[in-house]
RNA sequence: GGAGAGGUGCCUGAGUGGCCGAAAGGGCCGGUUUGCUAAACCGUUGUACGGACUUAAAUCUGUACCGAGGGUUCGAAUCCCUCCCUCUCCGCCA
């Protein structure tokens, strides 16, 4: 959520912002200045009224203790006059402030300046590329034959069990999943990030603190029975950690990662590119969340990216990482980066994660502030990212390492899965 | 799921209808005293949204907030209702 102060001060400015996210309903700025300046005379209307209210109650009291009844009684009557006149402006306040919050939330964070224009993932800007592409023996197959062959992901049994696109992961293949968790939060840790393990289940104050109610509940699983959603990364909980929290400015940063399942129901994703491992309603992840000064949240994007860049290293997997054009970006994010991995049998890029400054959007919901040497409450910068998001990664190490006669593995990964390859 | 006890400021904790934005103690911050430190003493110490004044800050001022939301009342931290959470016991259970 935009801070109101900034669309008062600044709203041509904020417009113009607003147009590189291909937003077009910039008159909404207009319509949530309009709504505030209303809101602000009714308060001052309620306020006056309700000082009369209490200044007259205070008198009765008075009277009572005094025992002059009558002359309490008729002070009765001007505050019953009093709150009638008050009632239909409370009403109007309501109205007003739920208008103005309504209004204010369908604003997107506004992109930072060196976000590229475009409006389609076409328009992208690689910033760079590395690792490099391997050249397949003859007869490679693409990570949905391998997986059969190896018999190590079964989709036929998880859409059985559960329904199509939930993957069974089977021997050798549940044991890969298992250490690439176990080396991804090793190696966030030993970077000093503190690791978690959240609720997977969250409710409606959390989704909406990060953003992802109102709007995309359609993307969420729910829980009728007990009003919980299914997360759909552990952004949510782990990001609402700090909800409602004064931090203390000493303690910035504060660097957090954890590993959860996440659930996305992809509503509307159809098409070869939810083949295999490539888009499913369950998959694993490990996150990065960061709580940190205005001033540094840029500084700490970028070191965010080189610790996501270094561990797909360590993987030897050719990725590229891209910034997202204002069309492309997410409606919290200020500045992303998306990161890819080449699949070479699919010939194909495919997103492995996300890293995002969402500056103050976040906590400007979750009240996530701290105070400044001059006393006063800051909001802080909340930023995320994804390191690293599993199926793809295990499609392309499939894929990228496949010989005629087994899969070899990273170095990296032989101690945490006990062997060099899968056969 | 059942029964009971609770939820008050940074913390402990008092407060059962007006004098309560809230006692007391602790902590924190500022000051005095003091070779230094400690101790003692004095003072200050919440958040949000408004208004006045101001270039601005400071200051003054109004309203709201004692788990959340409703209700009763001229007046609610206090009474009533619903919900959430914590603790204890019972039940069930990996």
């Amino acid at each position: 959520m935009l801070q109101l102060q900034v669309l008062r001060q600044n709203p041509e400015v904020v417009k113009g912002r607003l147009i590189v996210k291909h937003f077009a309903e910039t008159q909404i700025v207009d319509t949530i200045i309009a709504l505030d300046d209303e809101r602000k005379k009714l308060q001052l209307d309620f306020d006056n009224n309700q000082a009369k209210v209490n200044s007259t109650s205070k008198e009765i009291g008075g009277l009572m203790a005094k025992g002059q009844k009558e002359q309490a009684e008729a002070k009765k009557q001007e505050v019953a006059a009093l709150k009638s006149t008050l009632q239909p402006i409370i009403e109007k306040l309501a109205i007003v402030e739920k208008q103005l919050q309504e209004e204010l939330v369908k604003l997107p964070n506004l992109p930072s300046p060196i976000v590229p224009i475009g409006k389609t993932p076409a328009e992208n800007v690689v910033v760079r590329e590395g690792g490099i592409k391997p050249t397949l023996p003859a007869g490679s197959v693409p990570h949905w034959d391998l997986i059969k062959k190896y018999d190590i992901v079964d989709f036929e049994t998880g859409a059985k069990i559960t329904g199509s696109g939930f993957a069974l992961f089977k021997g050798q293949g549940a044991k890969l999943q298992r250490s690439l968790i176990q080396y991804f939060l090793d190696f966030n840790t030993a970077a000093g990030y503190t690791e978690y393990h959240p609720p997977f289940m969250v409710n409606e104050a959390s989704a909406y603190g990060t953003g992802q109610l109102p709007d995309k509940e359609g993307q969420m699983y729910f829980i009728q029975e007990d009003k919980f959603y299914m997360i759909p990364t552990s952004e949510v909980p782990v990001t609402n950690i700090y909800r409602d929290v004064m931090v203390k400015e000493e303690n910035l940063p504060i660097r957090m990662t954890a590993y959860s399942p996440c659930f996305r129901r992809e509503a509307g994703s159809f098409g070869k590119d939810v083949r295999g491992l490539n888009r499913v309603h369950q998959f694993e992840k490990v996150e990065l969340v960061q709580i940190v000064h205005p001033d540094k949240s840029y500084e700490v994007l970028d070191e965010m990216v080189t610790h996501v860049e270094k561990l797909l290293n360590t993987l030897e997997l050719p990725y590229r990482i891209l910034r997202l054009c204002g069309g492309d970006m997410s409606f919290a994010s200020a500045l992303t980066y998306d990161f890819e991995v080449y699949s070479a049998a699919q010939e194909k890029w495919l997103e492995v994660s996300s890293v995002s400054n969402f500056e103050s959007f976040q906590s400007n919901r979750m009240k996530i502030r701290y105070k400044d040497s001059n006393g006063k409450s800051q909001l802080v910068h909340t930023l995320n990212g994804s390191s690293l998001a599993l199926p793809r990664i295990i499609a392309c190490l499939l894929e990228n390492n496949q010989t005629p006669g087994e899969i070899n593995l990273p170095p990296v990964l032989h101690n945490y899965f006990r062997d060099s390859s899968i056969s």
